[in-house]
DNA sequence: CGCCGTGTTGACCGCAGTCAAGTGTCGTGG
DNA sequence: CCACGACACTTGACTGCGGTCAACACGGCG
């Protein structure tokens, strides 16, 4: 358990959005300059160090997030207190979009790094897409994006051996990006994303890195040898 | 494996909106009467008997579906060909929102059961969607609902021990309705979804039927003891 | 220094996967 | 009409993976 940081301590300022790198990967790309200005000063900058909550289900839910930088994790819980992450959130990822239908947030969302987002009013931003088509699509993208996450996560991170899963979970890590990955989960969080324990998310990972499919080349700097963990990850080979 | 029907040989004339029962429930509840003028000889309705492929994962994508009566399983495949259920669909939901955004299916979608949909092109649809805020809103309500459904996937049915995830998924089944259950799937289908093996979700079903829990009153009527499989869902006794 | 959180490893055991046989039902064709 | 095969479901026997409980190492921080 981590301590406790309110989004009000985090503030840091209203967003400068006009020298933000994002601005054309995100949300508004297409925005007109006018519909615009509108939102600009409605967007606040938050920054969260690792542990800290961007938003708890309990909490009411009028604002998205658009990540900066960053990693978050979307956990539920379950009757008997057990958690389960169901999603990862990364730099360009807009969160919090069950806001938009005024439902409350569905999850917690918890920074599982040094993570800097925007805040942007959930009333406004359903105001603008109503009649912008390109937000509107621009909105659709996204769910659709959160929902072939999800699905994947069931296919990819919820099936087949332990070892099948960590090794999916590597390789889905580094993505497109070549073989480095800079940060390893906790060995828990793995675990809760991939429906195992934390000993047996220890016991493969180390069991990994002791032949050599993983290995620590600097500190917080991490290789993969993909071929061969893609062969574990397709029920291949131990 | 069950026989082939092309999506051809379903077909079942032009849509009768006006007597439709589903019609106030549906996508449309809130579209003007000229537009729906627009979309309504663009609909086809489909009769598709048990086993039948609504649509496939290859396939071009361009029409929506709503489910008028039946239930159909959305699969998705992992690279060693097993197969994993992602998602139930029953009467008012709406299938292929991925085809408005031109992405092609991102499953299989067979019916479990003999079902009815009404078929809709996807650009009619996301050209309405553009300017009329209600049919807007309403999409997004749309995937919000299968996203909801594919995170409790993840956390109900995908987490815990064999006979919490079966007693999960007949809890879900029912839901809202009362204890009794029309049908239940086949224990392939159960495995699929809860990532256990046939052999396994036949024992618990074999076992709750034993115990009591899951009563055959008439062919194909099942009645649930509900306290009792919440108890078991919660990870409570045997 | 001692504490706490995180990761690792060991020993043990039980649940669920695997392989296989057996039962029942349905539909087809002789 | 019955014989047969196909298929779904059930059940058994065995095994192995991963859960559980516990001890220990390591590093950071008060």
């Amino acid at each position: 358990m981590s301590k406790i940081i309110s989004l009000r301590d985090a503030w840091s300022g209203a967003a400068d959005c006009d020298s933000c790198s994002l601005r054309d990967g995100v949300l508004f790309a297409g925005l007109a300059e006018a519909d615009f200005g509108r939102l600009h000063d409605q967007i606040d900058q938050f920054a969260l160090p690792a542990g800290a909550a961007l938003y708890r289900v309990k909490d009411g839910g009028d604002h998205l997030f658009t990540i900066r930088v960053g990693v978050l994790k979307l956990v539920q819980y379950l009757a008997d207190g057990s958690q389960r992450i169901v999603r990862i959130a990364r730099e360009t990822d807009v969160l919090g979009l069950e806001a938009l239908l005024g439902e409350g947030y569905h999850h917690d969302a918890i920074a599982l790094q040094p993570t800097e987002v925007c805040r942007l009013p959930a009333r406004l931003v359903a105001e603008l897409g109503r009649d912008n088509p390109l937000l509107h699509r621009e909105l659709m993208a996204r769910w659709q994006r959160a929902l072939s996450e999800a699905d994947a996560w069931l296919t990819e991170l919820s099936t087949g051996s332990s070892r099948q899963r960590v090794a999916r979970l590597l390789l889905r890590l580094v993505r497109d990006r070549d073989a480095r990955l800079s940060q390893l989960f906790s060995r828990e969080d793995m675990g809760a994303m991939l429906g195992l324990t934390t000993e047996t998310a220890s016991r493969t990972i180390a069991e990994f890195k002791r032949q050599g499919l993983l290995v620590e080349t600097e500190p917080n700097g991490f290789l993969l040898d993909i071929p061969n963990l893609r062969q574990i990850a397709d029920g291949g080979a131990r």
